[in-house]
DNA sequence: GTCTATAAAAGGATAGAC
DNA sequence: GTCTATCCTTTTATAGAC
């Protein structure tokens, strides 16, 4: 929509959000102030108000932004290559790596704490984000039925099973703080995950 | 501690409470004032303070209360009748409806909101809420495996993957205030994780 | 212990000069 | 478009009377 990608010497927008995304996954909606965000990116409140309406309508559009960003890695097409293990374990990882990131964690935490008083933010984050996920496991769960390979009377069920025990055993506790997740402990949970899905649903060869 | 359950006639400090911790719930920590917190509670501010120290101090005394009383209903000892298949299931229930209240989801958006900035909260909650759900499934896993009737290598491990699958497909939604859970399709999930789980780790008959 | 009144700082948002 | 200066409200917290 914007005529350059920097408009002009330094791009003031792109500044400011910048800025403003740390602060807001930092210290929450609430706990982030315009004269923070301003004092961050080195404007003036008034250029902050001159790009954005108000501090609603700033946290939108990082939320959206993030969003979209964060789950883009995931959301590329799996190459179909490998048996059907293979390809599982390939986006168990690739989930579980992207979900543990601090910065994921932390947008997390920032959406649910504003899910009552920004409803269309948590389902644009939603939509953006989980749902994306479910519906391409839903596709290569089809997939993998068409096959033969599983037995899945509903692939939006079982999708949603597998992304339970992906997260179940570590997101929880990564969200609290509680326990920093380490790559190998993730990737153990990951094989894990892709065994038990496919004691449940797999077909016995 | 406290000399009496309500010290004389109208027990200041339990009405505090009880409307900071209405507040908390709906607000958040930096979206709740002490002075909409007094208000509420039909005291002043110099009250508030004469009870608690100041704002920090209020919310962890009512995030520990909290998270006593939320799981309170499921700590109690699952009377050993009947099956592991009932037992599994009461439990299961019972987990489903505490979790899904409004009040608990509430709560657990608060912590996690708050959980960097006040990281011994996060623990508190925790060691009250998760861990003890957690704890309770391992005694119940260990005896089912002493009679045969179950084959976990970790029990541990077997509690976390029975709470993921329970939780797994309604949860997140609820808390992103996407889809209100109506207690019939909890109870059927309730069911059915209890039969994916036994798929897992029933031993054959 | 509880109140009224107030301090001292920070909050969101804007007017007006450039 | 950007800044400085400012408005008005709300914030946490306390002094001092009762």
């Amino acid at each position: 929509m914007r005529r350059e990608l920097s408009d002009r010497g330094t791009d003031r927008r792109g500044v400011i959000l910048r800025a403003a995304t740390e602060l807001f996954l930092r210290d929450g909606y609430p706990g982030t102030s315009m004269e923070a965000i301003a004092a961050a990116a080195g404007v003036s409140k008034a250029t902050l108000y001159n790009h954005f309406a108000n501090k609603a309508a700033l946290f939108a559009a990082i939320v959206r932004l993030r969003a979209e960003a964060l789950l883009r890695p995931v959301a590329h097409d799996l190459e179909p290559v490998g048996g059907l293990r293979v390809r599982l374990e390939t986006f168990a990882i690739r989930f579980v790596e992207l979900v543990s990131e601090p910065q994921s964690l932390a947008l997390y935490r920032l959406v649910l704490a504003e899910a009552e008083r920004f409803p269309e933010l948590a389902s644009t984050f939603w939509q953006a984000g989980p749902a994306r996920a479910l519906e391409q496991l839903v596709a290569l769960f089809e997939e993998g039925a068409a096959c033969g390979e599983l037995a899945v009377e509903d692939a939006g069920i079982a999708a949603e099973r597998f992304i339970a025990l992906l997260l179940g055993p570590w997101h929880v506790r990564a969200l609290l703080d509680i326990e920093r997740p380490d790559p190998a402990g993730l990737h153990r949970w990951a094989r894990d995950a892709v065994r038990c899905f496919l004691t449940l649903h797999g077909v016995a060869r």
